[in-house]
Formats: structure tokens, sequence, C-alpha cells
DNA sequence: AAACCCGATTGACTCAGGTCAAATTTGGCA
DNA sequence: TGCCAAATTTGACCTGAGTCAATCGGGTTT
């Protein structure tokens, strides 16, 4: 799959008209900054399923999320898998500019990205402080997720992981589509097992558990919260 | 017991001579820098136990780790504690530039740190891009270990747990007191438990089967490694 | 040196979530 | 529309780790 029908597309964007431009990285450059630095990015899609990098890979590219969802993973030697994040647009991704990712990456669905050099990128930043500044602060606010979601693996039950997740991710699409009650779900079960630290059964079960007793009602693509309280007395216990 | 044995020494100590310096933040400053930055830091004490800050707090001091061992921790209302990591000297505290810490820390034994406050530090920081570089790389560098024990905490056996834990504290001693079979263990079981999603019977128990396996043994104070392979093999397995 | 405390260990039993094995539903595509 | 393959759900059973309840030490106090 790795890379298999990724393309690149030659032909000019704008960063002043991209969709993520006010919670992106790039939210804190200037007008003319802009400019430069959209030479710096060329925009690349991925398939339903292509990886776009893996945590062995030393980095070389740094993505900033436009379009779709991703899939942020580590991989055991015997094939367990656990999903450490997905991406979202807006996000920024391969933080660790030096060294190699240390998480692998793919996208469920089709993705759009833009993809920056690391050394023009690094560059670029050298002399830009409030953009360190910028990509400081969300290694920070990714930090304090991962120490929540260590919470969440080491300490929480079937109910409240299955609770906690879908509340989250519902808050993380707000800024993307609004407030909804009804979360859509593009990863797989298999997914949300690994992200939670389950089986896919339990997911499976969890669910068909919530909407018996009516607090959830799952619909095509995703679940609808029937009884947010509900859902959140759970998230909260 | 928060901040209730706290000392402050008032008299000067001197970076130049700061067993951490090497490895901890201030490791980015010139000689001059140094001598500014000597004044923006107090030495603190903490005892045993004691709550050096809350997650709850606003940010208002960083820390320098300079002796001792902390542990970092977050609560769920109804008490269930996840340690989301061990400070050891040279680790720096309390990243978050704006807003609440969003963990806790507490002294295990007796702990010696280098605290400064918000405003002045960030003031400090403003016109020294390499120093917000250097706390970049360790935020990045947390984030990876983040999220290698978010791996351990959602796919992991209780044996794996036990030999990962084990071997990742003896290699972060290394660079202070060098290598060694023997791993001391300065904190609790329930520590040790709260920090792998266990219960503080399994670790005893886990403990007590490898030691019958003649894989560790049980020394006062720590666990010394009578088969480092063996429990290398566990942990990668 | 007896009494006490507190962390650690051990034992017996339980159960939440895993495993294994069918159904059943869904989605893609000819 | 109908067929296949994959994803999801469901059921029956099992087990790793949790719970509850004694002990066991080692260290400190009196």
């Amino acid at each position: 799959m790795r890379a298999s029908v990724t393309m690149i597309e030659p032909n000019g964007h704008f960063c002043s008209d991209c969709a993520v431009r006010s919670f992106a990285v790039c939210a804190s450059l200037g007008p003319a900054e802009l400019r430069e630095f959209e030479h710096l990015g060329r925009r690349v899609h991925f398939a339903t399923g292509e990886t776009v990098f893996s945590e062995e890979d030393i980095t070389t590219s740094f993505f900033n999320l436009l379009e779709g969802v991703m899939r942020l993973y580590k991989l055991l030697p015997d094939g367990r898998r656990q999903i450490v994040g997905f991406a979202l647009p807006g996000d920024f991704l391969g933080m660790n500019m030096s060294g190699r990712h240390n998480f692998s990456a793919d996208a469920i669905g089709a993705v759009t990205a833009c993809q920056f050099a690391k050394v023009p990128f690094g560059r670029f930043i050298e002399d830009r402080p409030h953009l360190l500044k910028r990509i400081n602060e969300l290694a920070i606010r990714e930090l304090g997720q991962a120490r929540d979601h260590m919470v969440l693996l080491g300490r929480r039950s079937a109910d409240e992981k299955i609770a906690t997740f879908l509340l989250g991710w519902r808050a993380r699409l707000v800024p993307l589509s609004g407030p909804s009650n009804t979360v859509p779900l593009p990863m797989s079960r298999q997914d949300i097992a690994d992200y939670l630290g389950l089986t896919i059964e339990t997911v499976s079960r969890t669910f068909t558990k919530l909407e018996r007793h009516g607090v959830i009602e799952i619909v095509h693509g995703g679940i609808s919260l029937r009884d947010p309280a509900r859902v959140e007395a759970l998230a909260t216990a």
C-alpha cells in the first residue's frame, strides 16, 4: 500500500485560502511570511489505507493535515498495535525535528496534506521564533492529551473508555463541523479497539449495550448520542 | 503535607558547578547567559511525600530537578491514580508556558530543585531561541516516551509491563549513576502499580514469580537483575 | 523487648474483558 | 440485481488480573 497511489499536484495552491489556516501551525505567520511559506509546502494526496510514514523512517518531511483523518500508531514485534492518536485537519505531524518519527501514520479514507521537506522547513523556522513557539505550544498540548490518554488506558473500564472516546472525538470535531450529538466515526471498530486498549469484540459489545440502554444509537458511519448527559456521567465516573 | 517543610535557601548557588548542568535545559546556555540565568532560579527543597504542585494549579513556576525523584500523576474524581512518569535529576517540569499544570508532582524521598518564576523565565526565553529550541526538544522527547508508555498500558501483559519498567528505569539511571544490574526502586509498590496500570498485588506477585524463576532478585530498596537477557526477552515479547 | 505501624506479600476467590467460533450485516463491484 | 469479501455483531467459554482478607516483616516508639 505504502505510497502507491500518492499524487503530487504541481500547480499552485494558496495558504491564504487554506481551510485549516486559522488553527494550524501556520496561524502564527504574518501575510508576508505566508507568501514565502507557501513555496515550502506541496499539496499531497493519500488514498484509503495508505501509509504516510512509518515509525522506523528517519524524519525527512513534516505534514500539515488539510483534509481527512489519519491513525497514528505503534506496533509491537508480534503485531499488537496501539493507536496513539487520530489526526484531523489542522494537525501538524512529524514534530521530531531530528531523528526518526516514532510512530506510523495511515490515511483513514482519502487524505490531503501539506508536505514540507525537513531541511528548508528547519531553515525557515530558524529565524522565526514565533513559529517555533507555536510548534512548542502544539507539542505541549499533545503532551497533555497523551497524559490524559494514559489515564484512560491505565485506569478506566471498557464502558468509561468508550464514553470518554465518544465525547473526546465529538469535542475535536466541533471546530471542524460545529457541535452535534451525532458523532461520525470514520475509523473501524478495530481502530477504536486499538486506540482504547480493548478488543474489537468488547468495543462492539459495549456499543450494543449502550444502545440497548438508550444511551446512544448506532447509526450509519457513526454514533448518535441519545442521552449525552448519561454518556458524560459514564465518562466522569 | 503540601509545602509544609519547604525551605528556600537565600544564599548563592552556582549553575557552573551544578551536577545536572550538562543534560538539563540549561545545557543550551553559554557562560555569559548562565550568569544571568543564575539569578532567575532559587534552590528549593521538598521533604518526602510533599506535593510540589497540583494539576489544577495554574502554572506560576517551572522546576529543574537537581536531586531526588518525583512522581508525576493524575487523579480521577473517585481517587484512581495514574502515574504518568517519574522525574529524575536534570528533568524540567511544568513546561506549560501558559495555563495550568496538567498533572501533579510529589517528592519521593527528599528533593532539591531549581525553581523559576514563570514571568521572568518567560522573558528570559523570549530573546533566546536556542533555549526555546532546547525546551522544544525536551517536550518532543517526552512526547515520544508518553507514546511508548501508551503502548505499554494498552497492549502489554503484567509480566511485560514489569520487565519493561525495570529495563526502562535502569536505562534512565545510567547517566546518573552508571550502568548496573541492580536497579534501585525508590518508589513504593503502589507507585509502580499506578505507573503500569496494575494493582499492588499484581506487582508484588509478578516480582515474586520472576524471583522464583531466577530472573531477578528482590533486594532491599530495589531489584537485582540476575538474568538481564531473560528480562529483555520478557520486555520484547 | 514488647507493642505498634505500615508497606509488602500471599492466598482464595471473582469477574471484566479476552478468546474462539459462528452468524449476520455491509459494501463493493461485475 | 446478485455475489463475494470484509467488517461487525453475537454467543459460549476461559483466564489474567482484580478484589478481599489475612499474614508477614522491618523499622520505630515506648
